[in-house]
DNA sequence: TCCAGATCGTTGACACCTCAACTATCAATG
DNA sequence: CATTGATAGTTGAGGTGTCAACGATCTGGA
């Protein structure tokens, strides 16, 4: 094997992972071919929500956090949830509420608070589009045997935890 | 195990994981886990690379891939191998090019093409950077053996090769 | 030769995202 | 209570990213 990539199949383009030199270390080649992978699965997504439904995934992504929790959530609970800024849910509530999925209530106990609730109209919205999502995901890492996503969901299980030490540590 | 997480350390905050419901497929859960894991690797160097160097990610990402070319590449090349559009690349491209760090060439045989190239500061510049940033990356991926590394690897390898599969059959 | 179709890079409109600053509110302490 | 410090959400500026439209150029075939 004389070049940094061992045989891929169908590969057309260099991509990320063209970025190494030979002498490259193990930790760097990782990241730049998880990175990849999870970009080219990101960037599949997001086509196909834009042409088959006319959304984007951060509005898919808020849609399903408040599915999930009946009672609405706030703000910060959003922001958390999808790690990202409060700024940005702030936009992005905007215009799912302009479009009638979303509604801003105020909170009952803080006034500073807002909860965010799933109208009928998003909850059926957001139901029609996940099944076709979920398939959609099944597909896309069809390249993995049950086995083999049972034994890389567990090796993430590792580095997760190894990332949340790191962020406990730093504070 | 009563819940959709297994102990995964200190984990304080309800993240892209909390999406799911118990009933959800195996393919959704790894795909949730795996965009968290990359999200946070991803947020880690971003803030990074601005508290230490004042650089963001893609300035850095065009640099790499430049100081791989000697030669220099054209916008279409770096649009590829950075997987981002060209209206993409030429902004970032202006932003580097005011800074000093690469030069736009004419193409010597197609005049439609640019070759850009680092300039010898750009080349100072992002030598600095690199070192400390696959310490970094070592310091992340910390959470994996290396055996465990070399496993995720040859794994990653059995999916992107199922990816450009998709991705040239799509076509 | 010349022209039809492809390709290269740029531009403008818009969505997403962060950060920092700001207002309003809460909560704890004296 | 009154003050102080923390927290919830919004705003605005600026970088990042997409897409679609465009002008310039190349290329292959009538």
């Amino acid at each position: 094997m004389r070049d940094s990539d061992e045989d891929l199949g169908p590969e057309l383009v260099p991509d990320l992972e063209s970025r190494l030199h030979d002498g490259d270390h193990q930790a760097l080649r990782l990241w730049l071919r998880l990175l990849a992978c999870t970009t080219r699965i990101e960037d599949q997504i997001r086509q196909r929500l834009r042409n088959d439904f006319g959304t984007t995934l951060p509005r898919f992504d808020l849609l399903a956090q408040l599915e999930r929790s009946p009672d609405g959530l706030t703000m910060r609970e959003l922001s958390q949830r999808l790690m990202v800024t409060g700024g940005n849910v702030t936009g992005i509530t905007d215009q799912l509420e302009a479009e009638g999925l979303v509604v801003r209530e105020p909170h009952p106990s803080d006034r500073r608070s807002v909860t965010v609730r799933l109208t009928p109209a998003g909850r059926r919205q957001f139901k029609r589009m996940a099944a076709t999502h979920e398939g959609w995901i099944v597909e896309l890492l069809a390249g993995w045997s049950p086995e083999e996503k049972t034994q890389v969901y567990a090796l993430l299980a590792g580095l997760k935890g190894h990332l949340a030490q790191l962020d406990a540590a730093r504070r």
